[in-house]
DNA sequence: GAGTAGCAG
DNA sequence: GATTCTGCTACTC
């Protein structure tokens, strides 16, 4: 038996999708958003239309026999009386996805909850199920309490413990329902998982008027997986035991898992299903492949995985990996709420002959770039409190990306025959673009013909011949922005001394040692802090920020101003003037 | 840091 | 298979 690494089981975790799928892999979350806003349309065939496509619909629709990504004229011909809406731009769904998201962040005890896409949500409930899990009154299970808040002991709602809310894995129906007694510590917990899973989605439903299936389990993946077990608007629960007992009792992970078609296991994409279908079922096979096929496979096991995935390109460990996840070890954290995004892109695609020339092409830069300034407007500037507060950056990307299409793909390259289709340029991004006073038009038009068309003619040297399907503008590379109150007092002392160190050590001379700036920088990163950062520089366009410093009273040390903060924090901290104490 | 690949909805 | 409009991580150079 090949070694897996140990699955934590310690974590109990709900997945959300919402709206609920109501086929294989079927969102329909733009569709739901139209039908919160204007509830008439529930009864209706509702189809969102981008281009010449249905990206989704709702299930009146479907019912009519209309799917997703299905093209506008055959949609009409099989529904003629479909409604159709426009979905090209993504403000209202990205809107409502944030307020779904916030709505539920206020159940979850730390903030735990992570998104995947608009329309799903993982949430980390080990420590509110652990303490209602303790609790719990054995002799008068059918009347509890669940606490959502233990300091305030009438905020929650009444359940009943005798029993899981929504359905299970394996779904007992003709069992009776167990007594507590029986009831492993694993099994209770996630029993009560199951109610706070229920109660979510009902007040979503009642609040927000959006449905949701959910997934309860002790990770991600199985969350995820079994969440898609039982819908529309209903909700799974994976039983114990996970693991194999002594006495041949089957694992229902492995029951679970063994079953699924090898690419519906998230994390496994095209690519990896098809290199692990032509490794067990040969090079030409059309079957679908499951779980139990890849892991039975004579042979198979970390090793063979990482022969048969790994190689150039490949993420490191990813033969473990998969081989982990096939047994359902998925020990991957609920990410921790993030308030700003790595990258925002604005794109558009175009028909044959809207963009083979330059003059079309700057035109759409400008439009896209617009788009793209007032995204960042919204998404990385605090707007401040009050009226009399400016308006501050939260964050600067400092690099701005151009990728195109060519309609045909780039050069063939003769090997490869899968279409790797969108190439970029990069650049750093002009500092300009953050300045509010100017009109976002007029800002968009000089990044799109200073920058943005020079990054356009590496990409497509020739003056002509080609046309383009796609452009994306984007900004990345985010840095937040350092030294802001709010976030910093925010911050646990820990974090402040590690602040505190990597900000002298960048400005401390050390010219004996010529490892020590590697050392620092490698520091930033090993910690996840970040760098200094010399918020002024990005204020103004061409000068050279003038840096302030500040002299420390205690010790007597001079720092740039922004590190003032973590400067006296350390003093406070109790410590004296010598820094190496 | 730049560019690409592959994952996701 | 790729079609839409994104966004994330992780690889190579």
């Amino acid at each position: 038996m090949a070694t897996i690494p140990a699955r934590n089981d310690r974590r109990i975790i709900i997945h959300l999708v919402c709206p609920p799928p109501a086929g294989q892999d079927y969102d329909c979350f733009y569709a739901s958003v139209f039908e919160v806003e204007q509830p008439a349309l529930k009864s209706l065939p509702l189809a969102v239309q981008q281009k010449q496509i249905v990206v989704t619909c709702n299930y009146e629709a479907r019912r009519r026999g209309l799917h997703k990504l299905q093209l506008i004229k055959d949609a009409k011909r099989i529904c003629p009386d479909v409604v159709i809406v426009l979905g090209e731009d993504l403000t209202k769904f990205r809107d409502a996805s944030k307020d779904l998201y916030l709505f539920t962040r206020n159940f979850v005890w730390g903030g735990r909850v992570e998104r995947l896409g608009f329309d799903e949500q993982f949430l980390d409930v080990t420590d509110m199920v652990d303490y209602n899990t303790g609790i719990l009154n054995p002799n008068d299970l059918s009347s509890s309490f669940f606490h959502l808040d233990p300091k305030d002991p009438t905020a929650g709602f009444s359940y009943d413990a005798t029993n899981f809310y929504g359905s299970t894995y394996p779904s007992t129906p003709e069992k009776p329902p167990k007594q507590e007694a029986t009831r492993t510590p694993l099994e209770t917990k996630l029993l009560v998982a199951s109610h706070l899973a229920g109660y979510i989605r009902s007040q979503l439903e009642n609040e927000k008027g959006y449905t949701a299936t959910g997934g309860v389990s002790t990770s991600k993946l199985l969350a995820k997986l079994v969440g898609s077990v039982h819908k529309p608007n209903n909700q799974t629960t994976l039983l114990p035991p996970y693991e194999t007992g002594t006495d041949g009792t089957r694992s229902n992970i492995t029951q679970f898992l063994d079953n699924h078609e090898i690419r519906r296991i998230p994390g496994i994409g095209s690519r990896l299903a098809q290199k692990l279908r032509s490794r067990v079922a040969g090079e030409s096979s059309e079957e679908k492949l499951t779980v139990r096929d890849v892991r039975l496979f004579p042979g198979m096991g970390p090793a063979m995985m990482e022969r048969t995935l790994g190689g150039p390109g490949a993420a490191k460990g990813i033969g473990m990996r998969v081989w982990s996840i096939l047994h359902g070890v998925d020990n991957t954290e609920v990410s921790e709420a993030r308030d700003l995004p790595t990258q925002i892109s604005i794109e558009d695609s175009y028909g044959r002959g809207r963009l083979d020339s330059i003059e079309k092409v700057r035109r759409e830069l400008i439009i896209l770039t617009t788009s793209l300034i007032r995204r960042m407007r919204t998404d990385l500037l605090d707007k401040g409190e009050d009226k009399m507060s400016q308006p501050r950056w939260l964050a600067h990307p400092r690099t701005l990306r151009l990728s195109t299409r060519p309609r045909n793909g780039p050069e063939t390259d003769g090997v490869r025959t899968y279409n790797v289709n969108r190439i970029s340029r990069s650049a750093p991004l002009p500092t300009f673009i953050f300045h509010l006073d100017e009109n976002v038009e007029s800002l968009a038009e000089r990044v799109a013909q200073d920058h943005l068309l020079g990054m356009f003619r590496k990409l497509h040297a020739e003056k002509a011949g080609w046309d383009l399907g796609l452009m994306n503008v984007a900004v990345t590379n985010m840095v937040e922005s350092a030294g802001d109150q709010k976030q910093s007092s925010g911050r646990d002392i820990g974090m402040m001394f590690r602040r505190q160190e990597a900000v002298l050590r960048e400005w401390t001379v050390h010219p004996v040692d010529p490892t020590s700036t590697a050392a620092g920088y490698g520091e930033y990163h090993e910690q996840n802090i970040e760098p200094p950062n010399l918020e002024a520089a990005w204020e103004e366009d061409e000068e050279e920020p003038e840096t302030e410093f500040f002299e420390c009273g205690i010790c007597g040390a001079a720092m740039p101003h922004f590190a003032e903060l973590a400067h006296s924090m350390f003093h406070e901290a109790g410590n004296g003037r010598d820094h190496s104490a």
